[in-house]
DNA sequence: GGCTAGAATGACCGGGTGGTCATTTTTCGC
DNA sequence: GCGAAAAATGACCACCCGGTCATTCTAGCC
């Protein structure tokens, strides 16, 4: 299930996996509760039950502790994308969106620290090594919805006329929006997306969806 | 222009106008740049030109001076939001939301750094008095929305089965997402929202609204 | 000018941080 | 069982934090 971090220095890597593992879980939960800047490495020491020095010996800095993690944050987001993507290509765009959706709530419920680091870190751009590597991110998760949609385009699902790539990232805004509100409770509260239950997530991924698909002006067919 | 701040101890409100406003503005810029927690009292205090002790028995803690900042950028939000909705109420519900967005950027032109702590605390939800104000701004921006939606309806200019209290959340999603990306390099890096001219912020809006109106998929007028 | 109430000051406090390194402990080939 | 090499350790460093308070300064009244 849970791949070998392959981060840190080659002492971290000669470990004994059970010990890398319970190492790098400490520094996930570190820095999914508090982002980078107020994570600290006294804590995730303690967590792990190691000595500061090592933990310095396994990664030389605050920085690269964190670089790895998010490292492995952003590959788990990739994996699953490219899942979907692969999964869905026979569907029309609007349930491939759906199944993203779906996926994404599910993502979250299996690995809800990462996808904390990974959301934290696209909307705080709060990186110790600048934030262009902050926007690459987010031009990723906004190029796959661009790819979903000139696809979309090309099968004629979509109308001519609209902008891939404002779209795309409109969309994605929606997407990631809802996708946070569901593990975050001030961002909704009092509307149920806050770890609702599937059926309640379902009404507001058709809402959503209704949205995008036919925009909410009154048409004659209404 | 500038309203006084009206926080702080008696002391605070006794001193000079202009020291006030020195003092005050040294906070703005501390906490927009950093946020809450990683703001420094002794940073204001070297910014305003005055002695810690000083600043301690103008604002007794770290968070009184928060929370006047934030009330007055709160304040502002919602005078703005006023001024919006009573200045278009004879407009369609789309114009509204397109003045609303032009008078979001145009906002962020003016009070850029109030607008900086603002959308930072939504986004965050980091303040030192728990989430649920948080909780209570984002709810308040929903609302406004969702009341804009409702009068829409009534009028007939919005699908009777759109769901106003998702959709509001939907849209506010959207229009926050715009103005963050508007003043927020990494969020849209390339695709000319940053600092964007009105030319290419009219057609972010124009595009925006296009989604929001009739979605994107393909009918048969298209 | 002298007095005093109250404002301004900054050294200081306890506690936290990321990071280092001399010392101790463990591992492992012989 | 021994010795050397490698790994683990935690006391320690310089620096920063929010907050306090004894002391100094100053404005205003007589």
């Amino acid at each position: 299930m849970n791949a070998p971090p392959l981060t840190g220095t080659e002492l971290f890597r000669s470990l004994r996996p059970e010990k890398q593992e319970r190492v790098f879980q400490a520094a996930v939960q570190e820095f999914a509760v508090n982002g980078y800047r107020n994570a600290s490495m006294n804590s995730v020491v303690k967590a792990a039950g190691i000595s500061k020095g090592s933990l310095f010996q396994y990664f030389r800095t605050k920085q690269g502790l964190f670089d790895g993690v998010v490292e492995i944050a952003a590959s788990r987001v990739r994996v699953y994308l490219k899942h979907v993507r692969d999964e869905t290509g026979r569907m029309s765009f609007f349930e491939r969106l759906e199944q993203l959706l779906h996926a994404g709530f599910s993502f979250i419920d299996h690995h809800h620290l990462l996808a904390r680091i990974y959301f934290h870190l696209l909307q705080s751009g709060e990186t110790p090594s600048g934030s262009e590597r902050v926007a690459l991110l987010r031009k990723q998760g906004v190029e796959f919805v661009a790819d979903l949609i000139r696809v979309a385009k090309a099968r004629g699902e979509v109308k001519r006329s609209v902008d891939v790539e404002r779209t795309a990232f409109l969309i994605n805004a929606l997407l990631e929006t809802l996708l946070r509100a569901y593990y975050t409770e001030f961002m909704a509260s009092g509307l149920g997306l806050y770890r609702g239950n599937p059926e309640e997530l379902a009404g507001w991924v058709q809402t959503a969806l209704g949205l995008i698909r036919e925009g909410i002006q009154r048409n004659d067919l209404d």
